[in-house]
Formats: C-alpha cells, structure tokens, sequence
DNA sequence: CCCTGTGAACCTGTTCACAGCG
DNA sequence: CGCTGTGAACAGGTTCACAGGG
C-alpha cells in the first residue's frame, strides 16, 4: 500500500479520525473499533476501514484498533509527527486571529513569522509572531525552509504574493484570499473559501 | 430542470462562478463563453455548462451568457440577491475578525447579532455588530427569523450551541470549531476545519 | 463470534463528442 | 462557424458482503 495517488476524499478523513483518536485517548479508550471510530463522525464503519487500508494494515481483527498507535501512525502519513513551519502573509483582522488561532498549534504547525506590506503592523508581535515586511519574505522562508504558507491578504495582491511563495520554494498554501490561485504544478493550494460556504448553506436552506 | 437532487460540488462551483462573473463585470465584459468562465477557475468549459445545466438553460448558443443576466441567475439560486441575516456565536480572535471580514457583506450576508459567554466581550461592539449574552440568543433568533448562524466557539461548547440555535429555528450552521456537529435533519452545518486543511497540504507536499 | 481487510457491485459525478441553434 | 446543451462513455469513490484471523 502507501501508493501516491489515494483519494483526496480519504486524506481530509484522516484529519477527521486523528482529532476523534485525540479524543478517546483523552477519555482512557486504548482500542476503538472501525463503528466506534466512525458514527461520531457521521460516516460508516466501512469507510474508516477502506480508507486506512489505502496506507496499510493497523487493526487487529476482532479487536479493533490501538488507539496510541493508530494516532502515531496517522500523523506520521499527514506528515504532522514532526512540528511544521508556517508563515502568514497578510496580518489584518482575520489574519491576525489565525496567528493566534491555537488548534494549528496543537496539530503539529508552527508560525515563524508574518508578512504584511502595512507599515502600521510590521514590527508588531501577535501570539508571539512578528509581522515583518514583504521584503524580508525570501530570506526568511529560504532561511527557515518554510514549505507552508497562508495568504490572508485582499483578493488583489493574493495572486502576486503566491507567485512569490512558490518562486521561494513554498510547497502548500492555505488561501484565505476570495481568488483562485494559479500555481505551478508541485504545488498545491488548500481554498478556504468563507462567503462561498455561507453561500452553499444559503443554498441547501432555500428561501 | 431545478431538481432537488443536484451534485454538491455544482453548487459549489456555482460560488465561484458568480466571482468570475463580477470580476468580468467590472472589467466591462457583458458575455463570456464557459471556457472563458471555466479555465482562470481551473475548470473545464464542459462542467460549466454541466453544472449549469441542472438549473435551466441560461446561454445562447453561439454567443455564450450573458455576464449581468447570469449574476443574477447565480444569486437567485444561491438565495442571496436578498440579504440574509447572520449571527455569530462565539466573539473570540476568530469570530471577532469574521464580524469584520467584507466578504461576507458584499455577497449578501449581514451579521444582525454576536454572542457570547464571557461577560467581558458582552456590550461591546465589533464591526457595527454588538455582542449580546448567550441568554439573549433565544430572543433574537427568533425576532430576527434569522436562519444562519456562525460558531467560532472552543470545540466543547460549540454542540451545545448547535442544539440551541435548532431549537430557535435556525436551518444552517458555519461551524469554524473543530469538533463534528450532530444535527437533525433539515439543519445543514458548513464544517470550516483550519487544521485539517492545513494537515491536507502537509500530507500533499510530503516531508 | 466479533471485527478487520478487501474484491465486486453499485452509484455518482466528470469527460467526451456531437447534434442543433443563432 | 462558434458555442450551448446533452446523451453516452468513463472514472472514481462508496457501499456491500464475505473471507479470514484473533
């Protein structure tokens, strides 16, 4: 198994599964089983099963699986076991809150530091981050071996800031910006798109 | 056409269109052929059409849509070409900087309330939005008929809240905390998980 | 006997190719 | 002749059902 071209689908329940594991272990469970595993999510126990097979063989039948292990092992495939460094691009409002933001923290992701082309916020320091300005971008990224960033900038100057990303060896981004982001391929950039969702639910509520 | 069973993913793609469209509005444009609409999205000329397709015949062929008469189509479909009233639940970092986030207003949303536990945080103002106590929740759900609410609270309090916001009526829930909320049906919830998105990339640009 | 891992059937969404209209 | 709308072919993911191990 551990093939490259599993289904994005699987990957993101991963996340999904980690967080639940996070939460048995709290609550002193050492096995869970597949049905255990998955109802709490909303999904179903063939899933949980045919999702993990696609990295490899971690239960025990007719027991289930180690809760400790199957956590260490999933990190491991996201790739979260060892702490990760993030930067920000764009410290307003909402970029600032993500700095703050402690649930990247607790998963295993680092900020190292923010950038924003206002002189007002460079050189301040939010949850322990300093903004510093777009031109010390390329050394710092290049110094720290930053392979993630998240844009949180107005729509306009996202695009110009993700070419720069990439050309400094940027592997991943986060893109907060209400733009698609055109990237090389090698790439890949994660959309959290806030009024696009509001606008999903407007949808599914009808009127 | 406009059947009730229509891919998720079209409505989603829909959002996107309708930006396209008001970029290609402002740029003076008053028709565009779905390619020109599909490929700066990174879409294909045909899922536009498809997608376009479950809602009813909008294009003349030929010539391809009409910008500002499809805008219109868009929004219509979406249920925002009239404003939808929003609350807030949970005024911390993040709620706070979603109160001010323009995107929101521009695409037909309004915040008419905040909430939140924390007595220190109530009476204050963010963004024109004043924050009230979670006591008062009840009451303006339900004078406002207000059937969108957004939870920016700690993952443990935020079924809790869920459950509230049900009981008062409301049919579709942003949920930024990372927990996975349980529903009845009929309420929709719009899971925004930061970490697991960020987890996402780090399992795409490996180590 | 319970629970995992997995091939096979099923189903949903995407891509293709073209008929038909402006 | 260009571009939409759409049935048909295709691909991918999900569900089912069961073989096999503890």
């Amino acid at each position: 198994m551990e093939d490259r071209h599993t289904p994005v689908r699987s990957v993101q329940r991963l996340s999904l599964y980690l967080r639940r594991l996070e939460r048995l272990c709290q609550e002193g469970a050492r096995k869970v089983s597949s049905r255990n595993l998955a109802e709490p999510l909303g999904l179903t126990a063939a899933q949980v099963r045919k999702d993990l097979a696609h990295f490899g063989q971690f239960g025990t039948a007719g027991v289930g699986y180690d809760v400790e292990g199957l956590t260490e092992q999933l990190r491991r495939i996201l790739g979260t076991d060892q702490t990760r460094s993030v930067i920000l691009v764009g410290a307003g409002h909402l970029g600032r809150a993500l700095l703050r933001y402690k649930g990247f923290r607790s998963r295993g992701f680092e900020f190292v530091a923010a950038f924003d082309v206002s002189t007002a916020r460079v050189g301040k320091t939010f949850g322990r981050v300093r903004v510093w300005p777009i031109s010390e971008m390329a050394r710092i990224v290049r110094s720290h071996g930053v392979r993630l960033a998240v844009i949180a900038t107005p729509a306009e100057a996202a695009q110009g800031i993700a070419d720069a990303l990439c050309k400094f060896g940027v592997k991943g981004v986060l893109n907060f910006a209400p733009t698609t982001l055109q990237t090389p391929p090698g790439v890949t950039v994660g959309p959290v798109d806030l009024a696009a969702t509001l606008e999903q639910l407007s949808f599914l509520i009808g009127r």
